[in-house]
DNA sequence: CCTTGTTAGTTACAAAATCAACTATTATCC
DNA sequence: GGATAATAGTTGATTTTGTAACTAACAAGG
């Protein structure tokens, strides 16, 4: 029985990033729900099309990671809310080009401030130069580079 | 517009983490759930009964940082696939006593060799001593430390 | 004891994610 | 050009999660 069992759930890798991402989302999950009442996939729309400019929807997958029934109806939603509009590409009539309207970009402008402040908190758990590090390690794993 | 708009959610921790935690987790779920049916969180409190041998659900609760009703499903579907065994803590006729049946620990140990070599190929990535690194700043992130 | 409050766990209903099938348009290639 | 395949995006069916209400058992105070 006394194996080298060391092997602990809250060692494992993909565990600890799950649970680090959970805690870490969840306050500012919190402000684009309760004061927008927009979902994740929501704010990640919002947020590529305030920081990028205008893009389909397959640009927008493409760039997020995120599966194009996810943002067909995040961008559905962010429609009813006026926060886009969308217009249908003349050169590609399959796609469309989606844009945020001056409401839909004030939210964006907040939200990224919002953004911007807690990420600042975040970084500032950790020693100057190791927030970076953490941030080069993630981007690794996450495939990104 | 040329604001000092260096923002980006590919610099913002909690996205990095979501992108990281879920890239990170995929090889590995699909391990449990190809092989073995199960969900994360099935998978999770397999775990814990077969690395701490038998406990109530709110035990496994609090230290997999579970919500009650996941764990409920999770332990009501393991129970059907013959992996655990609940008994009635005559002690508090509340609570259930959860333990793996033989078929569980097969699975649990087969699991967690798969997890712990999958975790050695993810922390290779990285120079010695920054896997390391990495967990602390996770486990802190997690607010578990 | 007996009312009131807690706690362990389940269940029901609503919200959301997943996956496959579908429509409309464009690209390929004979 | 016309058949076939590929692509952008939507929709519907199923699964999974989240939330709140619920049952059963225990605890505490009078």
């Amino acid at each position: 029985m006394t194996q080298k069992d060391e092997f602990d759930l809250q060692n494992f890798l993909p565990y600890l990033l799950n649970q680090a991402a959970e805690e870490s989302s969840y306050a500012f999950q919190r402000v684009y729900k309760d004061r927008y009442g927009m979902l994740r996939n929501e704010w990640r729309v919002l947020f590529h099309l305030g920081r990028y400019g205008q893009m389909t929807a397959k640009e927008i997958g493409e760039r997020a990671k995120l599966h194009k029934t996810k943002i067909s109806r995040a961008v559905g939603k962010l429609e009813q809310r006026r926060y886009l509009l969308r217009t249908r590409d003349e050169a590609d009539r399959r796609s469309e080009i989606l844009s945020l309207t001056p409401a839909g970009q004030t939210v964006y402008k907040d939200l990224r401030e919002t953004a911007q402040g807690y990420d600042a908190k975040l970084s500032a758990m950790f020693p100057t130069g190791e927030a970076a590090l953490l941030r080069g390690m993630l981007r690794r794993l996450s495939g990104i580079d």
